[in-house]
DNA sequence: TGCGGCTATTG
DNA sequence: CACAATAGCCGCAG
């Protein structure tokens, strides 16, 4: 046995910035390093061995981002947890009992603050209690007292990656599950890096903008009362007398009778709604200008202005790789519904651009590509496979884009609805991936996407409180768990391609992930060759996502620009 | 103080 | 206005 780290190989390991590092190599390799070797040797490893990195969770790799040091491979035991078991919960006592056999709703507790829990202090070197579960005082932080504890949990970390990878090969009819792992571990990856670096924002820019729907900023809190009084002015004056008293335009019970007394019933107040009554009377014009500036100043005024951008100009906000039903990243402080108004705001730093790409209808070539429907996949080789379809079911584009979409979402009403039919004679094989999933779903079965993520129907019935019955629970969980297969392979999609992107374009920064667009910050001089490198990584995902048969039956396009600024998009 | 309802924004 | 998300404010229950 060599006495040298192998490259490729898995290296566990645990950090902590005041005690080291432990490093346990798959061949039976350690390494202990104290604090200030740590950092110089990861990164020397890094590039001399170029290990595959298996940590718990996150922190790890955020404390390595923050000491500049950004692995090419890694695998996030927390990440690949929520893949086999589904859902967002994790830790390391969760990812321990999957590997163990053991029922996770036995979990022994966190241990608490009182004093009789110091009687447990006793094994607190032992990290593997009688019962097979992992010590709650271990997780909570004893893995962290000196280098030997650091080892042990180095280890540990080791046998659950070795756990992880038999459960991923393990499962039927998901082949590319443990290249699922390692996609979605680097996105977990590139959520530490998000993190850190931030999205560039030119703040004075962003604050014309904010001024422009509420004014200057308010010197203190009564000043910006009475902007917010002056604002539900604008609309109450158009009513006669001075009976406005006591209305509240945040209260949409209140907002109702305002418009009774204008001559005006509806069921409800939102603004699509209000958008059609413009006409009947000057106050819907108001009410919905209102409501724009309510927003901004609520939710994207100068407080979210001072909340989340640093001094350095960089918008940052917590970023989960794989959040919600179907594995989708999702991030706080605005980053995923910037409003389109305070888009100009973002701006590349000087001497850079912005890279911008993004998939082209991505859900229904993911829907060609794990169906495998041939005559849909056929129609993935146009730019436009909208046009394809359209032609081939002898409808306007229009129609056919939404009856492919409808047919995705679960929607059984509408200008979809004959369509419909036509779709499910077209491509039987798609249609009825579909609807199996459906079927599923409603029942109540579990669901894995193309990737192998979990997707629990037993958890999600719950979430749709407000419909009622259990039949319409039931169709609720149909089209949650039909669109989950398509939106979780197109997130499993975008994750490769950015993992891809970030591995080849490494001068420069992914700033920002969007669904199924990417933003890349570059040193304007590289940013044709990194242009160029985002849209090849499309094809070079499609190949590592699906393996070469799909990839070459189903065709993936990406529409890149170069800019400075992201509202100059088309 | 926590939670469901309503509303807004985004993909 | 179907699928997903974050986030604010309001009313109401405890």
């Amino acid at each position: 046995m060599s006495d040298e780290f192998q490259p490729g190989e898995a290296v566990a390991l645990a950090l902590d910035s005041a005690v080291g590092a432990a490093l346990v190599g798959e061949h039976g390799q350690t390494l202990a390093l104290g604090p200030d070797r740590a950092a110089p040797m990861i990164a020397d490893l890094e590039r001399s061995v170029g290990p595959r990195w298996v940590w718990w969770s996150k922190p790890t790799a955020a404390t390595l981002v923050a000491a500049d040091i950004r692995p090419a491979r890694c695998w996030d035991l927390d990440t690949v947890h929520r893949i086999l078991a589904g859902g967002w919960r994790a830790g390391p006592g969760r990812v321990w009992a999957l590997g163990s056999g053991l029922d996770p709703s036995d979990l022994p507790a966190a241990p608490t603050d009182d004093l009789f829990s110091a009687a447990d202090t006793a094994d607190s070197d032992e990290p593997i209690r009688s019962d097979g579960y992992l010590s709650p005082m271990w997780i909570d932080g004893a893995w962290r007292a000196d280098l030997d504890h650091l080892h042990r949990w180095a280890e540990l970390g080791l046998d659950a990656y070795r756990w992880q990878i038999e459960a991923l090969t393990g499962l039927d009819d998901r082949p590319h599950a443990a290249a699922t792992a390692r996609s979605e571990s680097a996105a977990e990856l590139l959520c530490a890096e998000l993190e850190l670096d931030g999205l560039p924002v030119d703040v004075a820019e962003a604050e014309r903008i904010i001024a422009s729907f509420i004014g200057p900023r308010p010197a203190d809190a009564a000043e910006e009362r009475h902007r917010a009084a002056e604002r539900d002015h604008l609309v109450l004056e158009h009513l006669d007398g001075a009976s406005d008293q006591g209305i509240d335009l945040r209260n949409p019970g209140n907002v109702k009778s305002l418009l009774r007394r204008v001559g005006i019933e509806v069921d409800d107040t939102r603004a699509w709604r209000l958008e059609r009554l413009r006409g009947e009377h000057p106050i819907i014009d108001a009410l919905l200008r209102w409501r724009r500036a309510e927003r901004i100043a609520t939710t994207f005024g100068y407080r979210w202005l001072d909340q989340h951008v640093g001094v350095d100009h960089r918008l940052r906000g917590t970023w989960s790789s794989s959040d919600g039903a179907a594995g989708r990243m999702t991030a706080t402080a605005g980053l995923h519904n910037l409003p389109a108004e305070l888009r100009p705001a973002i701006v590349a730093e000087p001497g850079h651009v912005f890279i911008r790409a993004d998939l082209g209808q991505i859900e229904p070539r993911i829907l060609a590509a794990v169906s495998g429907d041939a005559a849909l996949a056929a129609a993935t080789q146009e730019s436009d496979m909208y046009a394809t379809v359209a032609t081939e079911l002898g409808v306007t584009r229009d129609i056919a884009k939404v009856a492919v979409l409808g047919a995705m979402y679960g929607q059984t009403t509408g200008h979809g609805a004959a369509a419909l039919r036509r779709l499910d004679a077209t491509y039987p094989i798609a249609m009825r991936y579909l609807t199996d999933a459906a079927h599923d779903a409603e029942g109540g079965h579990d669901l894995r996407t193309r990737g192998g993520r979990l997707v629990r129907m037993s958890a999600a019935g719950d979430l749709n409180g407000d419909e009622r019955g259990a039949r319409s629970r039931a169709a609720a969980r149909g089209r949650y768990g039909r669109n989950a297969m398509v939106q979780g392979a197109a997130a499993e999609f975008f994750k490769t391609w950015a993992a891809v992107v970030r591995a080849r374009a490494a001068d420069a920064n992914i700033v920002l992930c969007l669904h199924d667009e990417l933003l890349v910050h570059a040193r304007h001089e590289i940013g044709d060759d990194m242009a160029s490198i985002v849209t090849d990584a499309v094809q070079e995902a499609a190949y590592r996502w699906s393996g070469s048969d799909t990839a070459d039956a189903v065709h993936f396009v990406a529409d890149t620009t170069i800019l400075r600024r992201w509202s100059d998009a088309k």
